[in-house]
DNA sequence: CGGTATCCCCTAAGATACTG
DNA sequence: CAGTATCTTAGGGGATACCG
């Protein structure tokens, strides 16, 4: 099961921190953390959103998501079983056929997800004129202390004049 | 600058897909999962949360974060800065001093978060259920595995009675 | 103080091959 | 078909040392 080391560490909320924000990231590397580590990680978000319409099998969703290698899509389907996010239903025939779909509290988070990429397709252009503006400066930037310091190098090839 | 290869990736809206989902993750490789990595690394999240209620200095956060390195405090700020959701304010004073403060679109990035934050607190106790549970089946089914596999073998060491 | 530059380690993820 | 097992690699991230 290729590793197994997850049996005890659903607890830590005891450090008697209160300390505001850290209680929900910090401290909270119980929940917080996880599901945003869950639903950040590469393909969970893609699940997701393709269960969201209908049940898919392993082999759709396989397909459907292109990049995806084999044992990637499988562990990430368990991790989102293990949370409740997702259900998986197997069909004893043959050949096997296993259904994934997303369990009521999957979808109430790809609700809630969705309101994040709303914000991104709202800010998309804030942010790639942001990322602009700030290449543009360290360009500018690094172009100058370039500069002087060919200068300074060359005061000081001119104040030793003894060896090409 | 560490090692300076983020030039030209801004553009991918090329490709003709337009298979719903694969838009905003997988072509959207472009902005959805560069905000999505962004706000789920390990430390942005933090920082944008401390800076919500004040600016602070560069020494302020690294005291208030905890675990994070100068260079992964650096890094976070610089990629933060660099995508326009934080602002950094240099005071050319003896010794120096930066500020670093939440721009407008950060704060909204902030107040998005929040939703998936909420989320998460309330649904803290069915992902642990949905886990134990998981876990429980998990190691049910291992134990049934192992059982059968030694009733084999037992088997099949008495089928050849020759050699202990 | 507020960084950069270097080295190094460890784990996530890809490729590949095998199985019930 | 729907996985598991094994090997390998890239890069995220820590520790450390130095600089303006």
């Amino acid at each position: 099961m290729e590793d197994g080391t997850f049996e005890s560490l659903g607890y830590c909320a005891d450090t008697g921190v209160d300390d505001d924000v850290l209680q929900w990231d910090q401290r909270a590397d119980c929940e917080v953390r996880q599901i945003l580590d869950r639903i950040a990680d590469k393909w969970s978000l893609l699940v997701i959103a393709l269960l969201d319409k209908r049940s898919l099998r392993f082999t759709e969703l396989r397909r459907a998501i292109d990049g995806v290698s084999q044992r990637m899509l499988t562990r990430t389907l368990r991790h989102l079983e293990r949370d409740g996010l997702v259900s998986r239903t197997v069909h004893p025939t043959v050949p096997p056929r296993v259904d994934y779909a997303l369990t009521p509290m999957g979808e109430t988070l790809h609700a809630t997800v969705r309101s994040l990429v709303v914000w991104t397709e709202e800010h998309q252009n804030s942010i790639a004129a942001a990322r602009a503006a700030y290449d543009l400066r360290a360009a500018a930037e690094q172009e100058a202390t370039e500069r002087d310091a060919a200068e300074r190098a060359a005061i000081a090839h001119a104040a030793l004049p003894q060896r090409p």
